[in-house]
DNA sequence: GTGAAAGCGCTAACAA
DNA sequence: TTGTTAGCGCTTTCAC
């Protein structure tokens, strides 16, 4: 800005004044410090221009990853999810700052924050430390979750009405006579456990008590899936429906029980979670609960931005619906 | 900052010295500093820490899209390679800001660098505008891109090596004896017409001359993989086998075969590439051309920090792989 | 319509 | 071992 204002032989005042398009500076004397400014290359320093102007227009997204299984972020959902916040913040003039916690440090995602790097923090996946996240909002940090909405819960969250995902999974299954349903899912997960809460419900509705035996508590791990499957047959268990807790997950099983030469949907009918795009290419077209990415993100951004202000922000439960395909 | 020297008794410069673990304060006045720092939850404004120091720990990764299109990314390829970006960059120490650029200005993806923000720019995809990349890095903005090495080229490029990547694939084809193959990809993007080059290679070495018939130029559309196959249908040309520049692309062809009553492998041999995570469990398990993302997003970084430090940085072809599994 | 000066939060040379 | 001071690149009040 300096070597600007020398060859415009104007101050720097006039230069910064020129460059926000202020209408104080001479039409003229604008139009020549831009030109320079154009042919120079020159772009505002936005470090500097955040620190005087004590503003910032980048917020935090962050992932809660698994430090035990020290798996890479893989599940297609997330990353999805991921680029369409990338797209609903950039539309509100945000930069997107991605960053990983360990899933038992989420209160570590405020960092971003607390260092003047973002406005507020998104979280993509709400892990099993619900009291951490208290805690971050009791200190004043701006953020929201994707998850579910808990109990006695201090800060922002948007998400899926997953008890109604789970219910209307499994009405799909029973609809279709089905009525020994596998469930898979790690529950120590408040949406997983929600989504567990709507299976039982719609159990209940038909008379089924649920099975234990039928329950299998994988985690988000690479090989879940397979071992998942590998479960139920040690435990020599009978089932003739399936409801996974994520797309991935559900592929994963069908892939293995195919391996045992076991027909899907004629033997096993699954649901799965997410809707995912590749979920409607796989074969059987997998039938599942639907997220819609796009509105999920603007909703989170919605949030933060209210939260930004000043002003709280209530918890959003966005509708899901079954999308039916072959699987079931 | 100011707060704790007042409230320790002492300048700010000693608190900033303590803050950063220097030998030179006294330990007990650096403990007393650190726990106040604590107790205040007091964090370093990493902005202007930045523009104090001159330096930056960001860096910024960009998304070229096809703004006609106005997709979403989602291709789980880029989308994966984001992922292991974030993990290759937060290993050592950097934070990544990410963005899209308008895939006709690419030269666009220079903004987080040219606006202080990030000290170099990792371009995910290079699109189709060589020109546009050449006069970024004359301009000597520090810029590493995945894609493919292409004559005159002033910037560095990490990719997989496209044309062995094309070989393979058709080689597996042909020795399973398949001769009619289709083509899937958009040649004009550079990395898919190197593979359309390796794919003729492997003919010629059969002696079989490609049939323009058999190549149809999808670009990376949501519906591509269907209207390819569609495009096939209606010119009435034979295949039975089918090489596609993308996983993506290869199970949206094999889910429109499907429904065609074509079977795969039996009918269409099919070979995709990039081995996304889902490749192993679709159905049929999909034959395909790894690139790894953890070496290619380890190599990307490691090729923009040298840039940075102002040396120059060779372009890196990584050895790609045949998968052999179900569908070819 | 323009410039001088102060200050955003931080660090480092220099002095004590 | 600590404090004083200047300055990173920018904006804005105040004065002219």
């Amino acid at each position: 800005m300096a070597d600007i204002a020398r060859l415009a032989g104007v101050s720097t005042s006039t230069v910064s004044r020129a460059l926000s398009h202020s209408p104080l500076v001479n039409q003229e004397t604008r139009d020549r410090i831009l030109d320079l400014a154009r042919s120079l290359n020159y772009t505002i320093n936005i470090g500097a221009q955040n620190l005087r102007l004590q503003q910032n227009r980048t917020v935090a997204v962050v992932i809660p990853i698994d430090q035990s299984s020290r798996q890479q972020l893989s599940d297609p959902f997330f990353l999805s999810m991921l680029g369409s916040l990338a797209d609903a913040l950039s539309e509100q003039g945000f930069d997107t700052l991605v960053s990983r916690v360990d899933a038992d440090r989420v209160d570590a995602a405020s960092a971003p924050f607390d260092g003047g790097r973002a406005i507020g923090v998104i979280l993509i996946g709400q892990g099993r430390h619900h009291d951490q996240l208290n805690k971050m909002a009791a200190r004043g940090v701006p953020f929201v979750v994707w998850g579910a909405q808990l109990p006695q819960q201090l800060y922002t969250t948007v998400g899926g009405d997953n008890v109604t995902g789970g219910r209307l999974a499994t009405e799909r299954l029973l609809a279709q006579g089905r009525r020994r349903i596998a469930f898979l899912g790690d529950t120590t997960l408040p949406e997983v456990e929600q989504r567990y809460r709507g299976h039982v419900q719609a159990l209940a509705a038909h008379g089924i008590a649920p099975d234990p035996q039928l329950q299998v508590a994988v985690s988000f791990l690479p090989e879940s899936g397979g071992q998942a499957v590998a479960e139920l047959a040690r435990r020599g268990v009978d089932y003739d429906a399936m409801f996974a807790s994520s797309d991935l997950l559900a592929m994963k099983a069908i892939h293995a029980m195919r391996a045992q030469g076991r027909d899907v949907p004629a033997d096993v009918a699954v649901v799965g979670y997410d809707d995912i795009e590749l979920s409607g290419y796989f074969h059987p077209p997998l039938t599942t609960i639907g997220q819609p990415r796009d509105v999920a993100a603007r909703a989170l951004v919605d949030a933060l931005l209210v939260l930004v202000d000043g002003r709280s922000a209530p918890s959003v439960k966005l509708p899901t619906e079954l999308i039916a395909r072959a699987s079931a």
